[in-house]
DNA sequence: ATCATAATGAGAATGATTCTTACTCTTGAC
DNA sequence: GTCAAGAGTAAGAATCATTCTCATTATGAT
């Protein structure tokens, strides 16, 4: 466990206790690993939290994504992707998505920005009788390392 | 072919015949289909035309997003989707996303607000050293369809 | 017509993800 | 302390959307 984490860690615990789950190790690994390296893949996770095997990498993940502590990422390359969930970070953030790479990395925008999207897309849904619940925006383009790469 | 479409037809035509490409009965019907009825999965595909082999009716999508004709979509549902280009539709749009059935439906939002938007995601980009290119906007929540089903 | 080239479709192969199962660890009651 | 019950783990099998292979068929140019 991550000394840097620990109200991270806390969250996670209580949120699990609750629901009756343990707060393993390895689950406090997959934590760490997605708190420090943001939106991850599995294989980056199988390298940052290393000694994890794939399939309980897997099953864990997927368990913390029920208890609403992950959240999965679906995006063009091989790999799905994971990140920690805003409930739990209390950050509302985006991604920028390199088309090249694929990796994918959080911003955030103004809050008067996030307003003015909210109106505008619960007007846009009114027409197909939906019920807004969220939006996910993605600002694809060229990542920096990318970008030099094509100078070369 | 039908005949509404004309037009579309028209210029996929020349498009496939620029790079060397047959524009077939089969890719025909492909985009007859995602004319009619926006993003569909390959199932979706298969069932509104008819006739078409699963594996052909892969190639042949490939080949149009190489071409510059359709676009894949990635969701979370278990299969992907595939619309026409806004190269080749002229029109910008974002997605509707049912989070229960995963069913997808086009929306237009106003121009004024995507200036915004653009304005704010190339500012936010800034910071990572992004290249932007565009974005992909997905308002989720809970289609009329679902709405009712819960309701009974 | 004939030939070269492209498209098609049946089925095999791929590979990320999920499932199964046998084993190990935790925890709490006694 | 120890024992049983329940939860977690990992190795490998299974799943299944998607891609690939290859033999056959259609197309277009000459």
């Amino acid at each position: 466990m991550n000394l840097d984490n620990s109200g991270l860690h806390q969250l996670v615990a209580t949120k699990l206790d609750e629901a009756g789950q343990m707060y393993t190790q390895k689950r406090q690994k997959l934590v760490d690993a997605l708190s420090q390296a943001g939106p991850c893949t599995l294989p980056e996770l199988l390298e940052f939290s290393d000694g994890i095997a794939q399939s309980s990498a897997y099953r864990n993940l997927t368990v913390l994504e029920e208890m609403g502590v992950v959240r999965r990422l679906v995006h063009h390359g091989e790999y799905g992707r994971w990140e920690l969930s805003e409930e739990l970070t209390g950050h509302h953030h985006h991604h920028l998505v390199c088309h090249s790479c694929d990796v994918v990395i959080d911003v955030e925008l103004p809050t008067h920005i996030e307003h003015l999207m909210d109106e505008a897309f619960e007007k846009a849904a009114i027409g197909s009788k939906f019920t807004v619940d969220r939006h996910n925006i993605d600002i694809v383009g060229t990542c920096a390392n990318c970008q030099e790469t094509a100078q070369a």
